[in-house]
DNA sequence: TCCCAGAAGGTTTTT
DNA sequence: CCTTCTGGGA
């Protein structure tokens, strides 16, 4: 497919390397509205912004130099994206497409506008990113903040703050005032006492995401100019995840682009909203349809899911919003028997048993890999591990637990950093057959670090014998999988000397923070150690590294976004629920998204020794009226 | 050092 | 809800 770089009529364009949009699709990628699209799972929401940002940058409706900022909350999501409209546009369209997590966005306008806040709120600089807990602020309001002065209130006063909600109601609950609060009560001089603390005393300013956020919107209300210039600068605004939007991250959106001519395309569903606790609004898209008027535009097709599934979300969407339209699923039924069902074991050492027989026989009867299948649980991942990795280990299909820990990085996070995706692409090209297509990989990826231009075809050509001569050596130094850590750390760091740690750094900034390069680097080395210990070859050692070969086993919040053939939800009891009662809404959002994971097949365990089943009787309820049966299995 | 009572954590993104 | 941590007192 030829991407042309020359501009499409509107009425000749069409969308690509899709079959079909549906109509409600359509109408979102060619609008010229500020809309709010509520859509289900596997209804495209992440493909609904990628065609719309083709079609915008193809047609001219984003008229260059103008561009189109996308904005993410995760940035493996942001990344996605950005490929997409890549795959789909021609690279002086693609160009015009930023697509950053939200945190990235702000960060970079404090880094830029950043000085010009007036002094109270001007950070330094060099200032330093924290992540503040709990304990954090609670030894901040027990000592420094512990006596406020008279014409404030008492320590009583202060007491009486709640730890909990300092961070999200006093530091972060409003926008800033320009000239500080002029008579603050107990909890406001006690935020700004934390501001203050944070931007000016000692020698080093430390803010957090959410501080930055705020920052960044004082700058853009204090500084017409700035917000002109973004204004100009971005004819569309696509916000994806929306249901999970912060009252920061909102107020900054509104304060640049309310009432600019600024196009907004707000994506999310209501039902999936499962980060409530990290602060995420009551109800983001009413507010966002009252103030940018926009149209609330429904998506009704389910793309990922066969139609008896389709049936049984709905049940369970119809609990969490009583106006949900069924969607209809695009996604044909391949397994026969029951699409959902739920089995109870005497014990989890029997479920493991049981659950390694389900997933061979699946394997077999639907030629699936085990990667499409997904044991997901509540919490406490490496609980359930314990007692579910020896039996898959035992009928030699390996388990991962994607929350582990390799050294001090999460496995599922050390997967999608960039140093590691180097490492691997560069090993699977100097220790595989077959490598061609790590071939292109590697000098794309390489070549940007090295900020080489595409098109400059002599630099190319002297780097790719660069590459290929360091190759070959690595090739004969290591002939197979690293038998020690400290080989695998020598490895790495050959690799590195290669790449170069400056430039990774210069790229990445988040390599600068801290020791964060160093964690990650040794964790890579650690896990490309564990990976090479059973393995017969390299080609071996990297699948087991990417865990091409393992059932991955993840908490629900993890899941959020993938989809997999078979769901295997572990434990449906009220232990795993204990928290059921406290937010019903946002328990019942994390069983839908559970669900909605699954292509063809569902099925839920119960073990009575980890609890009962009559907090979460709705949740059973919702299945039985589904037509979900209990089936005791051992 | 041990015991007991009460508190806290669990689900977590981000350069 | 259940498990683990913390601190006070013996």
């Amino acid at each position: 497919m030829a991407l042309l770089a020359r501009r499409v009529r509107s009425e000749d364009w069409q969308p690509i390397g899709v079959d079909e949009l549906e109509a409600n699709a359509m109408k979102v990628v060619r609008s010229a509205h500020n809309r709010s699209v509520i859509a289900g799972p596997g209804a495209g929401k992440t493909e609904l912004l990628a065609q719309r940002a083709s079609f915008l940058l193809q047609t001219g409706a984003a008229p260059p130099p103008r561009r189109i900022l996308a904005t993410s909350f995760k940035s493996d999501a942001a990344r996605n994206l950005a490929a997409r409209v890549w795959q789909r546009c021609h690279r002086n369209h693609a160009l015009r497409f930023d697509s950053l997590t939200f945190d990235a966005f702000a960060k970079g306008l404090v880094d830029r506008f950043g000085q010009a806040l007036p002094k109270r709120w001007r950070p330094r600089p060099n200032y330093e990113l924290m992540f503040p807990n709990d304990p954090m602020f609670r030894g901040f309001l027990e000592q420094e903040a512990s006596s406020p002065p008279k014409s404030v209130g008492t320590e009583h006063d202060i007491r009486a703050i709640r730890v909990k909600s300092f961070e999200r109601r006093h530091l972060l609950g409003a926008r800033l005032p320009e000239a500080g609060w002029s008579k603050p009560t107990p909890a406001q001089w006690a935020a700004d006492l934390f501001w203050q603390t944070s931007l000016h005393k000692g020698k080093q300013t430390f803010l957090s995401f959410p501080m930055l956020g705020r920052l960044a919107e004082l700058i853009l209300r204090l500084n017409p100019m700035a917000t002109e210039a973004l204004r100009l600068t971005y004819s569309h605004l696509f916000m994806d995840e929306f249901q999970d939007t912060t009252q920061v991250q909102y107020d900054l959106v509104r304060t640049i682009f309310l009432g600019s001519d600024t196009v907004v395309t707000a994506v999310g569903d209501n039902k999936q909203q499962i980060m409530r606790w990290a602060m995420a609004m009551d109800n983001p898209f009413a507010a966002f349809n009252a103030d940018f008027d926009a149209i609330q535009t429904p998506l009704y097709n389910n793309y990922r899911s066969s139609p008896d599934l389709v049936r049984i979300q709905h049940m369970l969407a119809k609990a969490l919003d009583d106006r949900a339209v069924e969607p209809v699923s695009k996604a044909a039924a391949t397994v026969s028997g029951k699409s959902c069902a739920i089995f109870d074991f005497s014990s989890p050492e029997v479920e493991a048993k049981k659950l390694v027989g389900l997933v061979q026989s699946e394997m077999k009867t639907h030629d699936l890999s085990p990667r499409d299948f997904v044991l997901l649980v509540r919490q406490r991942a490496v609980d359930y591990a314990e007692v579910l990795e020896p039996a898959f280990r035992k009928a030699g299909i390996p388990l991962r637990n994607e929350a582990g820990l390799v050294g001090e990085v999460m496995l599922q996070d050390l997967l999608a950093e960039e140093a590691s995706e180097l490492l691997v692409s560069i090993l699977r090209l100097a220790m595989t057959s077959r490598a061609g297509r790590h071939w292109s990989e590697c000098q794309h990826m390489l070549g940007l670090l090295r900020g080489i231009h595409p098109e400059d075809d002599a630099a190319q050509a002297k780097f790719a014998k660069l590459l290929d001569t360091f190759v070959c050596q690595l090739t004969k130094t290591y002939e197979e999988p690293p038998e020690s850590p400290e080989e695998a750390r020598e490895l790495v760091g050959d690799v590195l000397d290669f790449v170069g740690r400056d430039r990774l750094i210069a790229v990445h900034p988040a390599y600068a923070q801290g020791d964060w390069f160093d964690k990650v680097i040794e964790a890579a080395s650690l896990h490309l150690y564990a990976s090479s210990e059973d393995a017969a070859s390299w080609s071996e050692a990297l699948d087991t590294y990417e865990g091409l070969q393992a059932v991955p086993l993840m908490t629900i919040h993890k899941s959020k976004g993938l989809e997999y053939h078979t769901v295997i939800f572990v434990g449906l009891d009220d232990g795993a629920w204990w928290s059921f009662d406290a937010d019903q809404i946002e328990a019942t959002a994390g069983f839908f998204v559970a669900f909605t994971r699954a292509k063809q097949r569902v099925i839920f365990t119960y073990c009575p020794s980890r609890g009962g089943r009559t907090k979460i009787a709705t949740l059973y309820q919702l299945l039985e009226k589904a037509g979900v049966t209990i089936k005791q299995v051992a």
